[in-house]
DNA sequence: CGATTCTTTGAAAACAGTCAATCTGTGTGG
DNA sequence: CCACACAGATTGACTGTTTTCAAAGAATCG
């Protein structure tokens, strides 16, 4: 299970056999069934969770009771609630499991001491962060300036992976629809 | 100038003054006056801006040619592209003044060397993106989970100190809705 | 004052949401 | 292996919201 990670962070930076046991050591496993919860409201998020395989969402409920998506990860992503996850306090998302799923798993604690061992493996975070950041700036972008209709075929293009993978009721609240108006669109797309 | 500074990162971080010397040594003040460009689609950022007095702005030109407009800053915020000065290449935004602005700035190149020289800088830095990260998050949730209404109402919560500074087009701008819309919401809001 | 820039208002058209019904495919238990 | 339940997707009719276009009213600045 760890061979995955390995070949993963070996890709984006390099690190000695050593330090690559070192993060194993500090690794668990975690398997989900599809439906399980990783995380739920109130819980505080102490882990950080690379995905072998499978995939997850995290959502949230709004005051009506409706679940609104914000992100999906398959594999080779990382989930987790980065609020809670720096603050400790309560979070206020969900995240479970969309498919039987694997993953390693590394408490907070443990993690920010590979960080401090290994610097290479603190760039790495940081790296990802920032492109976390950029991600969800440009998700902003795409909410304020583009039509449900284009919305839909960024989603497309941006994530075809996860396109054949979630359904599309999700990818609606995700793009923040309803569904109806999803399948509409896709209908009328589908006429041209 | 660099004293607005000092006091803003000493709230942050503790820094020796030798510390702080080497900071200011790199610093670059620099003045806009309303309607300068900071940055230009095209550009590529090469430098981390902090902001001593006024207030900017970063949007985007969308198909249509209409401008959306992604963050507001005022004193004590940052500002710049993180795209752009994270891979180098050229922006599609454009960050302009909203009023006489006085900045200081700082290249890439030197504040890297700072962040080596100084741990504590670095690790400022990174509290800092990651704080920004979770902001984009909840603005994504409120996009997807709110109506117009609720982004308003808010946007006044969150940012009220913008309120009263950027006209009203602009703030439907960064909502994503037209300024009429925004326009009628807010009559009726007040009529409550 | 005159010229911008910003905000408001009205009316029509486009768009998206809701509710309810139907259709489809999948998988489970008898 | 079939029947049934269930989750997901689609469709229609209706309602409500938002955009668009056009015009006019404030406010601000040189």
């Amino acid at each position: 299970m760890f061979e995955a990670f390995k070949k993963y962070i070996l890709e984006k930076t390099s690190l000695t056999d050593e330090e690559l046991a070192l993060i194993e050591a500090a690794s668990v496993p975690k398997k989900l069934r599809k439906k399980q919860y990783l995380l739920q409201e109130g819980d505080v998020s102490r882990h950080n969770s690379f995905i072998v395989k499978g995939c997850l969402r995290l959502y949230r409920l709004g005051t009506d009771g409706n679940e609104h998506i914000l992100r999906f990860a398959i594999e080779n992503w990382w989930i987790s609630d980065r609020e809670s996850y720096s603050t400790g306090l309560p979070t206020k998302y969900y995240i479970d499991a969309l498919e039987d799923s694997e993953l390693l798993t590394w408490t907070k604690q443990n993690w920010e001491a590979l960080e401090k061992k290994i610097p290479a493996f603190a760039e790495f975070r940081e790296r990802l962060l920032a492109r976390s950041f950029i991600a969800n700036q440009n998700r902003i972008n795409n909410h304020i300036s583009l039509t449900a209709e284009e919305k839909y075929q960024h989603f497309m293009q941006d994530y075809p992976d996860f396109y054949n993978r979630v359904p599309l009721h999700m990818i609606a609240s995700f793009l923040g629809v309803s569904r109806e108006t999803l399948s509409r669109i896709r209908s009328q797309y589908a006429h041209k």
